[in-house]
DNA sequence: CGCCACTAGATTGTATACATATATTGATCT
DNA sequence: AGATCAATATATGTATACAATCTAGTGGCG
């Protein structure tokens, strides 16, 4: 239920306009539209995405719960500045609520969850080596499912509410567009030893090693940050904004 | 800064409109004026709260990513109904955030921050033996600003948001309301402890022993909850609201 | 008799107009 | 010249009017 909001891409009928000015902003700030530290004016933002004041209200309260900009009362929102730390604490919480998932996964995943599981892992194995940019989009695609599924199959609502707040999983997602094919082959195969816990039951193993696999994309994460060509919009406030401009190279 | 606006009840000139709707909506809901379940309708909160439906709209988002209430499409918010599961996933996320919290404190806590712990958990110590309400109220008030001095205190904004976001602590704190005297003083030993850990630097400790006060509360919490008489709104779907009907004995 | 289409009412979603608060600019005074 | 204060402009906060959508009730048709 918490679920479905996130990835609901498909099918509407009309489009919202709230819900055009949610994606159309937050793609605005993650690609640099609006770097790190603008001022969000309302009735700007507004016309650039073509709807009108109230839904993009909307939005920026919504984002501002997710942590991408930050609200100041009777004066507007900025766009929130990502440092190190940020990410750091991110992964940690990631790490630790993921693992916290895993383990009430395995205690509750029904069968039919956990053959799905052992399905979407084996489908991303299948496509190994991963050749072009397809291949690498749809092991994205299978590493999205598999992580949510996980949270959907641990019961615990507040758990995954809060992941997909915590940036919404684009950040881990996208890392994975910079594995090297052993990267991501270890990766993968992690989430086969998942699998293989979850079915089992066994909750320790489960919590331990979805951390151990958090922990390491977050390694490469850092990795990759520290050499970041740091493009975009270099000049404001001394390079705060690596972490949006990694992220620019895609978009949701 | 995530912190601030929790209680920011003070000195505001000319009190805003949305705060006016989230604070008294979210009283309502506590207190039963919404029983569990009930459909929102916009206009009618508006009227009810003397404000119109724009800042009722802010408010009902708000609550609805704090988990207050359920949001349909094109059908309106819901008051969400609180189970059992629900308070056992809420203590289970507190404990792992508020022990992880705790941990990033001893590391990372400023001299000023530890000495305002020391001075926080012997102000309520002097309190004690509390013997009327207003005691007890004072020591919760301290409870609340411990708890959110080591949130602070552990610098990572995320974390802290989200403990927050998981009900804003109302339910700890009330519970408070209805602890024995051996229990509250229990509960204050234990945050002396918890100084006593992050002055020393020592960052397991710390988390260890935050994790234990958190769960000690919870089965206090979940033990009154069983015994609860559900009083207020008993016939609505099978007495899913006994979390909130607790609650209501007091408000913010 | 049951099912489906259709209409009427109500409710949410969106746009716009108005009120209020903040930031800025320029003039005046010390 | 620098600082303070006032007036103005801009942006946010709030209310209301309008449009799109959903729910429910009714009547016709198979």
């Amino acid at each position: 239920m918490a679920l479905s909001d996130a990835n609901s891409t498909g099918p509407a009928s009309k489009v919202r306009a709230t819900e055009t000015a949610y994606r159309g902003l937050r793609a605005l700030i993650v690609n640099g539209g609006f770097p790190a530290g603008a001022h969000l004016r309302e009735e700007r933002v507004a016309s650039r995405l073509g709807v009108s004041r109230t839904p993009v209200r909307e939005a920026i309260r919504r984002l501002a719960a997710e942590g991408w900009v930050r609200i100041v009362p009777n004066q507007g929102a900025y766009v929130y500045e990502w440092s190190k730390h940020d990410a750091e604490e991110v992964f940690a919480l990631r790490a630790m609520l993921e693992g916290h998932a895993a383990e009430c996964a395995a205690r509750d995943a029904t069968t039919t969850q956990i053959d799905e599981l052992f399905h979407l892992s084996q489908s991303a194995s299948a496509v190994l080596p991963a050749e072009n940019v397809e291949d690498i989009e749809r092991i994205a695609e299978f590493n999205d499912r598999f992580h949510k599924l996980i949270l959907e199959a641990s019961g615990q609502r507040r758990t995954a509410a809060a992941v997909f707040h915590l940036v919404e999983l684009p950040i881990t997602l996208r890392n994975f567009h910079q594995f090297t094919a052993a990267e991501m082959e270890r990766s993968i195969s992690q989430h086969h030893a998942i699998v293989d816990a979850i079915a089992a039951g066994d909750a320790q193993w489960a919590g331990t090693i979805m951390r151990a696999h958090v922990l390491g994309g977050k390694a490469l994460f850092m990795e990759r940050m520290e050499t970041a060509p740091a493009e975009g919009t270099p000049m404001k406030s001394g390079g705060a904004n690596v972490l949006n401009t990694i992220l620019a190279q895609s978009e949701m």
